[in-house]
DNA sequence: CGAACTGCATTTTTT
DNA sequence: ATGCAGTTCG
């Protein structure tokens, strides 16, 4: 992926500008001030106390924040390891890492640069004791979150159709987002149907998630926030410990992070936070633009650096990014300025429908193209992922090559899930959602049923699957087939385990990926994704090579989920607005500025106004993409879910300013009022009214206390010739006791072998 | 257990 | 319209 913001350096180009002469080289090591601007330096300057440095698109962000950890470094002030930096992506971590690096002509070593993340990991795995869990605690994706609750729902009556599992995980995870454990969420949170239920699961999702020893992305900074509160020890030793704190992309902060930050920077105080309230677009997954808005109350005496030299766009660009982005009320407010050559206003285009503006966007690249414009430097920004659809079938046509960047990630994949589940397995022999997922796969005639029963007992018992299903496959609880497939196959997971001090791990994942018949299952496969399934899995064998042993692998893969997009290859980007963020082009498309698909009804309606100000912001960072070249385009006609529908201009195409726009579209169709030209075919309806959707219905159930299900007494104690009940082979007597195992002599069924926990006296 | 069928939703996404 | 997920039937 591109990630042009940091790789690239305005500055290498453009440090001549005589705004600043170059002064003579002073101390040495201070070179790396000199091609700053005034205010950039500033911001790196400013080292004791509170900084916001509010960084406008395009004006050398990513070179200040690492600039300013090298002069930090160089300056003697701190060691590397009472350096905290933190970002949102591996991307962005590896990025500074690198450039710091670079400055400095020497990689760093015992800094804390990391994501939100996987410094909170860090954090908990040092302190997993103090919260209940074991230090190499599992960190779980969505996917397992929502099989976990799935689980949980199962086992108490609630209607998992009323309310699915992903919304309640969704609901969770908000909850998470604002630091809100299961106690502190109050009724007044717990709004609605879904809310409600939601709250009913949480501590029983929180608790089952110590029982497997696992937490979630959320848990990782609330559990932070618990020990921080818990243990004012080990809170204190981490804020003399990080003297100087730098957070990038503050804009994106949730509350959780905010409360993070603010207890570990509240001994020395020297906080720096890098963001631009106009391109905060992630309020929808937890992110709360106040955080940064608030700044200087939350931090007295903060200094504030507007960085708004524009280093990248072209002035008509600029000015109608700065234009759109001022119907914005509630902004901290910046004007962006640049130098540059003027350039070309912003192309505004009306054509008759999605096809047609594919068909316009596809010429305009064949132009570049002919004119030697690398297809790398030309974006199309679209506001949902469906909407690139239009533009590869376009593509393909004219034979461009292109790339859609933002697919299903490598980690994601069903068949990588799998393995790494299986080397889950192996390494953590606890991890029972890993063992869930691999035990019948593939095929091993181990169906629910014989699951279930494996899950029931651990449970009872209070130990994880593996254990119970190696007492099960002792006793006849498990049919005898089953059993075998069983027992044959905790047999090979024990080899593998005893391998793994031995055989080097990719090697040992070749063997249990074939071991296991999972190899096979792909090529016995006919379906039309095996053969790439079966790439992937080699690529995953590949990349096990990188990590020094299987439990580094785990530890990353876990929290690093990044999508190795080769750059190399010169082809058109095609993308979400939200995947954009950070990159920038020298010319970008963006399509589809329509009424109710940008801004996007959804959010209109669910957002109401704060909604449609951060679509406005991603708008913004939109056009704020494009080096020298915007064109905005929109469709007078619109498929939407397979029905045409005829489509307004989006009130964005009317904020951008006329100075900086030109507009030209097909006869009669600019202009959003005048759309009927006449044919009776293309009929304009009226503008849909946003229908209003009936938020979820309230149910008022107070009193509704619920508690998690009574678990059965797990342990009795049981006498020979006691006589007892047994759910599959009725009525016996105690023949022998070996253990958690009884031997029983059945009425009916005769002598069986059955677990303890399996029966209940009469 | 696999194939076919039905119903349903369908913005944005990182860790 | 379409695709996907969950369910049901053979």
């Amino acid at each position: 992926m591109l990630y042009r913001d940091a790789m690239t350096d305005p500055f290498d180009l453009q440090d001549v500008t005589a705004t600043e002469p170059a002064p003579p080289p002073r101390r040495p090591g201070d070179a790396h001030l000199d091609s700053l601007n005034e205010s950039q330096r500033q911001a790196v300057e400013a080292i004791d106390g509170p900084v916001l440095v509010l960084a406008g698109a395009g004006t050398g962000k990513t070179r200040v924040l690492t600039t300013r950890l090298a002069h930090i470094l160089m300056s003697g002030l701190a060691r590397p390891a009472e350096m905290l930096a933190v970002t949102f992506t591996n991307k962005a971590a590896a990025e500074m890492r690198h450039r710091v690096a670079s400055i400095l002509n020497r990689p760093v070593e015992g800094w804390w640069v990391g994501t939100f993340h996987s410094t909170g990991a860090r954090i908990l795995r040092a302190h997993a004791e103090a919260l209940g869990l074991k230090p190499n605690f599992t960190i779980l994706d969505a996917d397992d979150q929502v099989r976990l609750l799935k689980q949980l729902m199962a086992d108490t009556d609630l209607d998992e159709k009323a309310t699915p599992a992903r919304v309640v995980s969704h609901i969770i995870q908000r909850w998470k987002d604002r630091g809100l454990t299961p106690q502190k969420v109050g009724a007044a949170q717990a709004d609605g149907e879904a809310a409600d239920a939601a709250l009913e699961l949480y501590a029983a999702y929180q608790k089952r998630l110590l029982e497997v020893n696992a937490v979630d992305f959320g848990d990782l900074l609330l559990h932070c926030l618990t020990l921080f509160s818990e243990r004012p020890d080990v809170l204190q030793r981490y804020q003399q410990q990080f003297r100087y704190i730098l957070v990038d992309e503050y804009q994106d902060t949730n509350v959780a992070q905010y409360l993070w930050l603010r207890l570990l920077a509240q001994s020395h105080r020297n906080i720096c936070c890098v963001g631009d309230d106009d391109q905060a677009i992630y309020s929808w997954r937890g992110a709360e633009v106040a955080n940064i808005l608030r700044f200087e109350e939350d931090f007295p005496g903060a200094v504030v650096v507007r960085l708004e030299r524009n280093y990248r766009s072209t002035p008509h660009i600029l000015a109608a990014a700065s234009g759109l982005i001022a119907h914005n009320e509630g902004r901290l407010g910046k004007t962006l300025w640049t130098d540059t050559n003027e350039g070309d206003p912003v192309q505004v285009i009306g054509v008759w429908d999605g096809e047609d503006e594919a068909r316009r966007v596809g010429e305009e690249i064949e132009v570049l193209h002919g004119k030697q414009h690398q297809l790398n430097e030309i974006a199309v920004l679209v506001r949902a992922g469906f909407q690139t659809r239009e533009f590869e079938e376009r593509l393909i046509t004219l034979g461009i090559p292109y790339r859609v960047i933002g697919g299903p990630r490598f980690y994601e994949r069903q068949e990588i899930r799998d393995a790494v589940a299986y080397l889950r397995v192996v390494a953590q022999p606890d991890d029972d959602l890993a063992f869930e997922r691999i035990v019948n796969l593939p095929k091993r005639g181990l169906g629910p049923a014989t699951v279930q029963t494996i899950h029931r007992s651990a449970r009872i018992a209070g130990i994880s699957m593996t254990q119970a299903a190696r007492s099960l496959v002792e006793t006849d609880e498990i049919k005898p087939k089953a059993r075998k497939a069983l027992a044959d196959l905790l047999d090979a997971l024990d080899g593998w385990r005893r391998s793994v001090a031995t055989t080097p791990h990719p090697e040992l994942t070749q063997a249990i990926l074939e071991g296991t018949g999972y190899l096979q299952m792909w090529k016995d496969s006919k379906t039309p994704e095996a053969p790439g399934r079966l790439d992937n899995l080699k690529e995953l064998v590949a990349a096990l090579a990188e990590y020094e042993n299987l439990a580094a692998f785990l530890e990353h893969i876990s929290l690093v989920m990044e999508n190795e997009e080769s750059t190399a290859q010169d082809k058109v980007n095609l993308m979400t607005l939200h995947g954009a963020k950070g990159l920038e082009f020298e010319t970008v498309f963006l399509p589809g500025w329509e009424e109710d698909v940008f801004p996007h009804r959804r959010a209109l309606d669910e957002g109401g106004n704060a909604a449609l100000e951060e679509e406005r912001r991603l708008a913004y960072v939109g056009l704020t993409r494009a080096r020298k070249r915007a064109w905005v385009l929109f469709a007078a006609n619109r498929r939407v879910y397979g029905q045409w529908q005829s489509a307004v201009p989006s009130r964005f195409v009317d904020e951008l300013p006329d100075e900086n726009v030109v507009r030209e579209s097909a006869a009669g169709l600019y202009g959003g009022q005048d759309f009927s030209d006449g044919d009776a075919e293309a009929g304009f309806r009226d503008t849909p009214q946003p229908r209003r959707r009936a938020r979820y219905r309230r149910a008022v159930e107070p009193g509704l206390d619920w508690h998690a299900t009574d678990r059965a007494d797990s342990q009795r104690e049981h006498k020979m010739g006691e006589r007892v009940f047994h759910q599959k082979f009725g009525y016996g007597r105690i023949a022998a006791i070996d253990g958690d195992k009884l031997e029983i002599a059945f009425e009916k069924a005769g002598v069986k072998k059955v677990l303890a926990s399996f029966v209940e006296p009469t």
